[in-house]
DNA sequence: TGTACATCAGTGAACGCGCGTTCACTGATGTAC
DNA sequence: TGTACATCAGTGAACGCGCGTTCACTGATGTAC
C-alpha cells in the first residue's frame, strides 16, 4: 500500500476511533486489534502509528461516544426550542425504547460503556471521560433548567460534583438500570416489562 | 494425587460452583479456568470430569449466585418478623451501601452478573436462573405483600412474567442503576452522590 | 517547475503468552466375590 | 473380613488458536534545493 497522505491517515484515526467507539460498547474490551483495524480496512500493524495502546484507543473512543451524545442531545432540544421538558421527555423515551435496548452498538455509553469502566482503573483516561460524561447527562435529566447553562462544568482535573441535584441523579440510575436489565434479560418477556415500568416510573414523577 | 472419594469430589464440584459464582461476577467471563479451578486447589485438567464446558459452570454459578440472594433476603426478613416493609428497607440500605458498591465478588448477581448476561444466548441456562432471579428480587421490592406468597413462581419453561408490579421494577431498575453507575464511576466523587441520590428518592417513594 | 532524497503510514510475519479443551496416565477408591 | 480388580477424580503436558505488541520492510508522500 505504500505511505498514506496525512490526510488519509488522519481520517483513518477518525474511523478507528468511531469504530472503536462502537465495538467497545458493543463487545467490551474483548474486542481485537484485528477486529478495531478490520473495521476501517486497516491491518494490525499499522495500528500503534495512531495510537501507544488498545487502552489509549478506548480512552478516545469513550470521548467520542460522549461527542456523539451531546450531539443527539442537541438534536432533542432543536426539537422542542423553548420547551425545556420536551426535551427531556423525548430523551426518556428514547432512552427507554426497544429500539435503544436492541442498538448495542451506538447506544447510549453511560449504559454500553459501563462494564468496561467498572474493569478501569481510577485516573485513566477512560475513566476520567466517562464520568464527566455522566454528570453531563444526568444534567440533562434535571426537573427544571439548571443555572449555569445546559452543560456542568466539565474536564477539569478530577472537577468536584458540579450543579446536578439528587433528583436528576435519581431518574439517571432509573434510565441506566433498566437498560441494562433490559439487555441482560433480551430475549425474555421481562425485558419489556422493565422498560415500560420505568418509564412509567418516570413520566409519572413529571413536573 | 489419586482418586478422590466420591465425598471429596462432591465437594470440589461444591466449591467449584461457589468459587465461579464470585469469580463471574468480579471478573466476568474473562475468568480463566485456571484461576476457577485454582482457587479451590484443582488443576484445570479435571475440571472436565464435573462439567461439559466452562459455559456449563456459568450457568450453575448463576443459580448459586441467587440461591445466596435468597440467603440474604430471608435474613432481612427474620431480622424484622411480621414487619413487611422493614426488611425492603433494610434490603435498599444494603443495597446502596459504599460496602456493596466494593463487594464486587459477593454482591448483588442481578448487577454482578449483568454484563456476562447481556452476550449470553436467549434461552441458555445462565440465562434463565438470571431472568427468574431478576423477578424474585423485584418482587421483594414491592409495595404491599405480594398476594401469592414470598417468591414469584421460578423455574417453569419460559414462565410469563409473574406477580410483580410496575413499581417494584422501576425501584430494581433505579436499584440496579445505582449500583452498576457507583461502580463504574468509583473513585470519583460521583460514585457516592449515586448511592446517595438514589436513596433519597427510594426512600421518598416509600410507603 | 523539476529532481533527489528523507519521511513515515501501512503491511505482514513474527514474538511470547494465555486461553479452553483433550488426553494418556496415576493411584486411591469402590465393588464383586 | 480379605483379596483382586475395575473405576474414575485429579494431574500435567500437549493441542491449536487468538491475543497485543514489535519489527523489518514497502513505496507513495512530503520537502529541500
Amino acid at each position: 500500500m505504500g505511505r498514506a497522505s496525512r490526510a488519509q491517515a488522519a481520517k483513518h484515526r477518525e474511523q478507528l476511533v468511531a469504530a472503536a467507539s462502537g465495538l467497545f460498547q458493543e463487545r467490551g474490551s474483548q474486542v481485537s486489534l484485528v477486529e478495531l483495524t478490520g473495521a476501517v480496512g486497516l491491518t494490525t500493524g499499522g495500528f500503534y502509528r495512531h495510537f501507544e495502546s488498545k487502552e489509549a484507543l478506548l480512552g478516545e473512543a469513550t470521548a467520542h461516544a460522549f461527542k456523539e451524545v451531546r450531539a443527539l442531545l442537541d438534536g432533542f432540544e432543536a426539537a422542542h426550542p423553548g420547551d425545556y421538558g420536551a426535551g427531556r421527555v423525548g430523551l426518556i423515551d428514547y432512552y427507554l425504547s426497544p429500539g435503544h435496548r436492541d442498538e448495542t452498538t451506538h447506544g447510549c455509553p453511560v449504559s454500553g460503556l459501563n462494564a468496561a469502566m467498572s474493569h478501569q482503573p481510577a485516573h485513566s483516561q477512560a475513566k476520567r471521560h466517562y464520568v464527566d460524561g455522566v454528570q453531563e447527562l444526568a444534567a440533562w435529566l434535571e426537573p427544571t433548567p439548571s443555572t449555569a447553562g445546559q452543560s456542568p462544568s466539565v474536564g477539569g482535573p478530577d472537577n468536584a460534583v458540579t450543579q446536578v441535584s439528587d433528583e436528576a441523579y435519581a431518574r439517571l440510575c432509573a434510565l441506566v438500570g433498566a437498560l441494562v436489565l433490559a439487555r441482560a434479560t433480551s430475549g425474555s418477556a421481562v425485558s419489556e416489562r422493565i422498560l415500560t415500568s420505568a418509564h412509567r416510573a418516570l413520566g409519572a414523577a413529571d413536573d
